[in-house]
DNA sequence: AGTATTTCTTGATAAATATCAAGTAGTTCT
DNA sequence: AGAACTACTTGATATTTATCAAGAAATACT
């Protein structure tokens, strides 16, 4: 029941799926490939998320709510991805508790993962949060452009190149 | 229904509401004073999550999966406190769909609350951070010691003292 | 009210990171 | 393969923020 209303969609290299200002209407779980979330910041891109397989990805607050988004959603490389519309997620959640209770498992997990990252941000230096990044996913570093992950982690491309440099 | 699962507690002004290393079991809501969320970190308490009046607080992870804790939740200020155990929780969960709305929509916005605030430390400096909070809660600077602020801003106290006196 | 304790401010200095600029390497496209 | 573009690195310098230390102010305690 849960399968049948996900959709499987392709999205090629620099497609961007959701248009920051619009209405974000679908959420994704990505089979292959990379997603970021990212929204403009003094004339910056700036990168909130890199989501890759086994992610699922949407502009929450818009997609819940149907406010207007600040944020866009692109794919970094070619994509695999499973989409699931609003109105299916919600007639989901009324007709199907695993659903639901997925819903709120990932939900929660989600927000949990996000306050680690805000906690390291709080008290650890770029160099730790890259060390940890570096650590736990080697393989974004060979896969998307660095000034993404640089974006991510809250610093300047020139300060991951010279971190990395000088890595013990 | 709801109503009748909540509990009534006051806490003290420096108490702890749930040790760091234990199971969080209980979720809060504040009718009254300030909670705080905090970890260690190199040594250093690291506040993470300052609430007052209105807002829930939990170790969400910790609630949820009951996985072991690694924050504190202690009362800033005296608080008066309406508790729900975990037990109640996930029965409300299952026998009352309104709970269950209410949760998704709970968490959905805390999410995007954090990710706003996640996205302001990626790309805004200490100065435009302590501007906005001081413009989004200014009651705060009045009612908890400004070391518990300038951590949950991931500043040291020295800097908000100097960013506050050098203010246009 | 007066002492003890905690919290806040200020100064001097150091460390981390950003900015700007230029060059090198890598990729994409036809 | 070669041109055009994008991504990465390095250097010089500036800015931001942290650290350490000491004193001032505020608050709590009896």
């Amino acid at each position: 029941m849960i399968k049948e209303k996900f959709v499987q969609v392709d999205a090629r290299k620099g497609q961007v799926l959701v248009e920051a200002g619009q209405k974000c209407t679908e959420m994704y779980f990505i089979r292959s490939g990379y997603l970021r979330v990212f929204s403009l910041a003094n004339g910056v891109e700036t990168t909130l998320w890199i989501g890759n397989s086994g992610s699922f990805m949407t502009a929450i607050s818009s997609f819940i709510f149907e406010t207007s988004n600040r944020w866009t959603i692109q794919a970094i490389t070619e994509c695999q991805l499973e989409v699931l519309g609003r109105k299916d997620h919600f007639e989901l959640l009324q007709r199907c508790p695993k659903w639901m209770e997925f819903d709120i498992v990932l939900l929660s997990r989600s927000f949990a993962m996000l306050e680690e990252r805000m906690f390291a941000h709080l008290h650890s230096t770029a160099r730790e949060r890259l060390d940890l990044l570096m650590q736990n996913n080697p393989r974004l570093f060979l896969d998307v452009p660095l000034q993404y992950i640089a974006s991510l982690l809250g610093v300047t491309p020139e300060t991951i190149s010279r971190l990395r440099k000088n890595s013990p």
